[in-house]
DNA sequence: AGATAATCGAGACGGTACGTCTTGTCTTAGT
DNA sequence: ACTAAGACAAGACGTACCGTCTCGATTATCT
């Protein structure tokens, strides 16, 4: 009967160097060549680690990205929500800043690339929101701005925020040009 | 003297024949197997002409499955938005039978496929709103409600059916349980 | 009223400038880029000529090459064999002069390129011989020996020619180094 | 301690058992089809083996040919030199087996196929007058006869050799009759 | 003058094979 | 036990030519 605690399994113990090694090559190759181009032979090169050792510790591609993503490798800085107790004014900004960020140099292609993972993996699926810093951020917002009576109390607040961002990320997709009120009229559109 | 406008070029006029049968292919294929798993031979194949047929007239995967669409060949009939003068009502009906479309055996990763497409082609992001059939149906409904004064003179329209489909789009990629409110509580998020 | 004999059929005529223009083209490529490289569809182009044409007057591209081996558009000029009354030195001469000839730049894989496409069509085959220039200068010369007493009356005179040509295209398969005296051994082997 | 020299480096080792259904699938395919219809595709699912595996050994299709001649996976059991003291004697029927060995069925195109290999590749041409047996036997055969004054003792044994298959050579690229003493008038074009 | 028949260019078509790339599994040696 | 290195079978990628075919224009002969 093994003792109740964790009685060390044998053998040598997962290399945390390897591990973080192939994070971090993922999150710099999906900065530079986005999603698509993502490959576990240039995964493992860029790690300096073997093939093998990312097949025994994930799944797919996608596992990998999703397990990145946790870890913050993946994005830049997310803009928090200001709140200057003006709830429009405050989405709006918010807004106007991701817009702002994805549209840098070098961020191009970003949100498609997650979006693509997403598709690939539920596990993606599921932190997308999370990872465009919403629930961490925004949800508080919208919940302080329910509270303070400025929303109704009945909102959806989840289903809120995820037009919010839904509406973001289909304007992305269709990479059109940087309509300069764009922010302004999504907000609105939620907020009228 | 001829006709005065074309001046036929010469050499063999592309068969109609084969164009019909790549973009027949490409709809059953995306349907049985998603945008992922479709390859330029297995189009190929399944239409009965040879891959340089597809490369001489598509530059890519993405611009088959785009030409697909354009053509209707991807998606079943969509649902219309019913016009009872509760816009409310009437938007859950539409988002619950999309939903329901959705979730349909065989309909399964069908929202995942054409937003993946969307991703890596900006001719199908520009016209995934279309697809899923929104400015044609959704759009009129909401200039409708408008115009009824139901909703405010000022909504910008297209932001808003953004984000209501971004909304459902996004809550597709999470593959979340099917929550049977789940369209109530996204049109509520929008008109409150 | 026309010539009796020939029953001149309907239609248009052969375009003279179109098969001048394959032949010439054909020559062209097979110097540039030997029997191997050469392609049904370079021919055309650089002919200006649509590929119908060739095809509609030439079987196969190994047809193509015979019929320019025959118009003198591949090669050359071939050597002429001295007649000093010496046939050995003669001989070593003509020899050194034919290998001095595939030495030059631009002319390197000429043989190799005759005898693939020798492999290829019986039609050049047969034409090998002649086209280095044998039949018409070596085996005069050799004739002319046996008549003089130099080489023995009942020598296979079309044998001895080929065993002579013969080592010498082993010798250029061989991309051997260019030993100075090749052409005297040669000519010794047979002459001894 | 490891052994001084071959320090054995890391990873899975060549697969023997690859390399050697390569040569016999070559083997097998050059001797039905001829060197013109071998194709990697075609080898490679004869010998039941990917393509990369092919590639990652040998840089072209001839030099899986080269590789196949030199591992006698090619040719049939070559005829061996008789020595019956005759020179000319031996000659002859030796060289009446060889061409009567390319005569059989079957054999049809051996000779042009190997000679459009070493058209394409400098290995198999060097390897050529080996692949036909000669340097082991008929070389032999002939340094018995210059030793026992048979022949004269400065004849250039290597080039009066080339001469002998080169005459055999360009008579199979003939495709002609085959006439009866085309051995005989050969050898005698050569020892007169 | 029309009809007929063969030419020519251009180029689309279904195919085959190329050589490269990636995937996910496996084998071997080093730590 | 776990790693790094790397070979392996499988199969998609996009390209190059193949040989056949269709198109419209042109050219020549026959009615």
């Amino acid at each position: 009967m093994p003792a109740s605690a964790g009685v060390r399994r044998r053998g040598a113990v997962r290399s945390e160097e390897a591990r973080i090694a192939v994070l971090g090559a993922t999150g710099r190759l999906f900065a530079t060549q986005g999603y698509d181009h993502l490959t576990i032979e240039g995964i493992a090169a860029e790690a300096g680690v073997s093939k093998q050792t990312i097949y025994r510790w994930w799944s797919s591609k996608s596992a990998v990205v999703a397990d990145a993503l946790i870890e913050d490798k993946l994005l830049p800085d997310h803009p928090v929500v200001p709140d200057t107790g003006d709830i429009r004014a405050d989405l709006i900004a918010w807004m106007q800043s991701l817009i702002d960020l994805v549209a840098q140099p070098g961020n191009d292609g970003l949100v498609r690339s997650l979006v693509a993972a997403a598709c690939e993996s539920p596990d993606i699926g599921t932190r997308l929101n999370d990872a465009l810093g919403i629930t961490a951020t925004v949800s508080t917002r919208i919940e302080a701005a329910v509270a303070a009576g400025q929303l109704p109390a009945d909102l959806p607040v989840m289903e809120f925020v995820r037009a919010l961002v839904g509406g973001f990320v289909l304007h992305s997709l269709e990479r059109s040009e940087p309509a300069p009120d764009i922010a302004e009229r999504l907000v609105r559109a939620l907020l009228h």
